[in-house]
RNA sequence: GUGGGCGUAGCUCAGUCGGUUAGAGCGCCGGAUUGUGGUUCCGGAGGUCGCCGGUUCGAAUCCGGUCGUCCACCCCA
């Protein structure tokens, strides 16, 4: 529009979009923590280099870059695995291994917007890196799935799609395919889902598959097309497919027992677009298959030392908060809005306005939150007012009660009031109250406030 | 980056065949003789019809461009 509106796929966030991103963030933290992974970060702003060799075209392509005033060529963050590796590359090699490590940045992409992908967005990020073990892929499926019940999603509502690359690979060689052939097909894989079998087919046999070939592969990736069982059956005279398949299977059995079983299940269509995976890949998907993903991750274990690293093995995932605020709201499970207040304090006349100020001082000084009345209006409008902002009391400083040094206080869910002896209102009323200061805040952030009086 | 749909008040939209000062609902602000709320009633603010140009006596309306937005491709969170 004009020269001063919002870049495009740039986002503001009002009050509404603040409360769903915090309470986002403060469930992704709580659930990585509890894994026990600890919070980094590092800059919004990098040199262009580091994303030039090792992201591959793909995302090169969508780079947020231009020159600084130094003449510097820079970046604006795509990903954050650049960022981790060189942060671990100096300091890695000290740490006792495996290092779990997560971080929430807000990353760029320069690319035209549309559902669920904007220019901006914010993306947990969790690694275990220095761990090659089966085990650490299950533990980061884990805590993408975690990451998304908290926030009251369930088995009905989405779905992690594991795979794994290297038995793709052994497939492929059984099948025959020549290894020319093969990164081709990983592709065709991947967009065998949304092109049809049709042009899918067409695409193989372009790779130089025979069409036998080309039946035999998309027949494996056809919707709802088997188990890996079903798979290891069908090469049961392959060992190579037996050999890398176990560990898929070592994979389904550890998260059956962490209780995930019904969160994860074997998809030969998942291979991940970024080339630097090397093991077994995931996605988190929404079960009515109606959005982009809202997760993908993966081993990565050639990646840290390309990056200029110790070559350390790391397992991890990207989760963005885009698609899945969307299904947030879809399903009615982000908050009602900003969090509200505790007392909106009504004064009906100047002389009773310090009484009021004071009396909201203490209540804050308490734990609480107030608002003070910014000027006189009929008690009829106060108590609107009070009702629209939000505030779970009204307190009501009067003549009368300014008289009996006393304060009225009334819920304005209930319409309850009684009145109390300002002194009891104060700090010492209020806590004594049992639906006060106990359940004054709106939610983990409120804590803050709280301790220290 | 390629192709397509859509741009009228903060929001959802109406606006006839091109015809005078562009409308509604919701929301917002104020009021209904000053101590009890989200109801009702009255009033008000708010739009260069995305922007620029063209056709025309006359454009929100037709045409072109542009920007924004959404969808598909691409790619991915």
């Amino acid at each position: 529009m004009t020269a001063l509106a919002k870049l495009r796929g740039f986002r503001e966030f009002g009050p509404d979009e603040m409360a769903l991103r915090n309470h986002v963030f403060s469930r992704w933290r709580a659930v990585a923590c509890g894994y026990g992974f600890s919070e980094y970060d590092g800059p919004p702003l990098e040199p262009l280099a580091l994303y030039a060799e090792k992201s591959g075209d793909e995302i090169a392509g969508q780079l947020y870059e231009f020159v600084d005033r130094g003449d510097r060529r820079v970046a604006l963050r795509p990903e954050m695995t650049p960022t981790l590796a060189r942060m671990l590359g100096s300091r890695g090699r000290a740490m006792a291994k495996p290092i779990r490590w997560f971080s929430i940045p807000q990353l760029f992409r320069y690319e035209r917007n549309q559902r669920g992908r904007l220019r901006e967005h914010f993306q947990l990020n969790a690694d275990i890196v220095g761990e090659a073990a089966v085990a650490a892929d299950a533990e980061v499926l884990a805590v993408a799935v975690d990451a998304v019940r908290a926030l009251g999603l369930g088995p009905a509502d989405f779905t992690a799609r594991v795979n794994d690359r290297r038995l793709v690979v052994a497939v492929l060689g059984a099948l025959g395919v020549p290894s020319a052939a093969v990164g081709g097909c990983l592709e065709a894989l991947d967009k065998a889902e949304r092109t049809g079998p049709a042009a899918s087919r067409q695409r193989l046999e372009a790779l130089g598959l025979s069409s036998a070939q080309a039946e035999d592969l998309l027949g494996l990736a056809a919707a709802g097309a088997g188990s890996l069982d079903d798979l290891k059956r069908r090469f049961a005279d392959a060992p190579e497919v037996l050999a890398t398949a176990a560990p898929l299977e070592e994979h389904a059995c550890l998260l059956e027992a962490m209780g995930l079983g019904a969160y994860a299940e074997f998809d030969f269509t998942v291979v991940r677009g970024l080339a630097y995976y090397t093991g077994i890949v995931f996605e988190l998907f929404d079960r009515a298959g109606e959005l982009r993903a809202i997760c993908g991750g993966g081993r990565y274990d050639g990646l840290l030392g390309r990056l200029g690293g110790d070559p350390l093995p790391a397992v991890g995932f990207g989760m963005g908060d885009v698609v899945l605020g969307e299904l947030l709201r879809e399903r009615g499970l982000a908050p009602d809005g900003p969090p509200s207040f505790d007392f909106f304090v009504i004064w009906l006349e100047e002389a009773q306005r310090p009484l009021a100020l004071e009396a909201c001082r203490r209540l804050r000084k308490a734990g609480g939150s107030a608002v003070c009345a910014l000027r006189p209006r009929s008690m009829r409008k106060h108590l609107a007012m009070a009702a629209r902002s939000g505030a779970r009391r009204a307190v009501v400083i009067g003549p009368d009660e300014a008289a009996a040094g006393a304060a009225t206080v009334r819920d304005l869910e209930t319409g309850e009031q009684e009145r109390v002896a300002l002194e009891s209102l104060l700090p010492g009323g209020v806590a004594r109250s049992p639906a006060g200061l106990a359940n004054a805040g709106t939610g983990p952030e409120s804590a803050h406030g709280e301790g220290d009086r």
